[in-house]
DNA sequence: ATAGCTTGTGTACCATGGTACGGAGTCAAG
DNA sequence: CTTGACTCCGTACCATGGTACACAAGCTAT
């Protein structure tokens, strides 16, 4: 039922120094408040490997750790949340927009060096001084 | 047909000390072979205007500083261009599509935490100690 | 010619998200 | 009860992509 931090870090396919650093900023519960083992050791429960994979997800999605610190504070409501999550959806169809403009512009520069024979790349060439 | 080092940023829309810190690390041409108005100060033409520019299209498309320089290394030949575009399209693929899923991720969240009244988001509270 | 803005150069500093390390304590197996 | 692995804690270090600052020399308008 409980695990070290070790079991807790593999869970999440992060690293244990990493677990620590999330506690340091305040992502995961402290080391110690209650429910130790003997010594001065954590354990972990399911509750604490949720939040960490919460903690992964939300990166994934593009939240700085500054902002799931912020996002799971412990009086956030439900309308915060949502604005909160629209917000960074609208970010993030940004963010697909310009990759996708990006890949556009990879595509056309990849066709455009295409032509032709062998050589420099005539538009990397342009650039030569 | 010339200009200053401010000009240049300006109509890359970058700062001065980032041109400078291009430089630096080799992306445009050092700032003092030939082409001199008086003293020690360049002053700089088309040529480097594009090149510029070419650099910041570059990162947008997700390249590092250290591609971008490898990207214009004076014999590039365009069979190897065109082989970085293309691993970085398919990179730029994978980006996308990682965003979306965190978009779809990040909607299932609002969604679930709008149902019902006000109070603290379940989900959010699920990772409550 | 002189004030006052640029420029070049070098070095220092910043945020972000980790990663590594040393030293001491703890735990489980033999 | 010792050995070896794991843990805690603090501090230091890393890469990336800039940004800031100080100093001196140059340029420009008055």
């Amino acid at each position: 039922m409980t695990m070290t931090i070790s079991e807790l870090a593999r869970g999440a396919a992060v690293g244990v120094e990493t677990v620590r650093f999330y506690q340091r900023r305040g992502l995961l519960f402290d080391p110690r408040p209650g429910q130790l083992r003997g010594g001065g050791q954590r354990h972990y429960g399911e509750v604490d490997l949720r939040r960490l994979r919460f903690v992964r997800s939300a990166q994934r999605a593009g939240f700085t750790l500054a902002e799931i610190a912020d996002l799971l504070a412990p009086d956030r409501v439900r309308t915060e949340v949502r604005t909160i999550a629209r917000a960074r959806i609208e970010n993030l169809d940004r963010q697909i927009a310009e990759l996708k403009a990006a890949r556009g512009w990879l595509d056309e520069l990849a066709n455009e060096c295409a032509k032709g024979g062998p050589g420099p790349c005539p538009i990397i060439a342009a650039f030569e001084a």
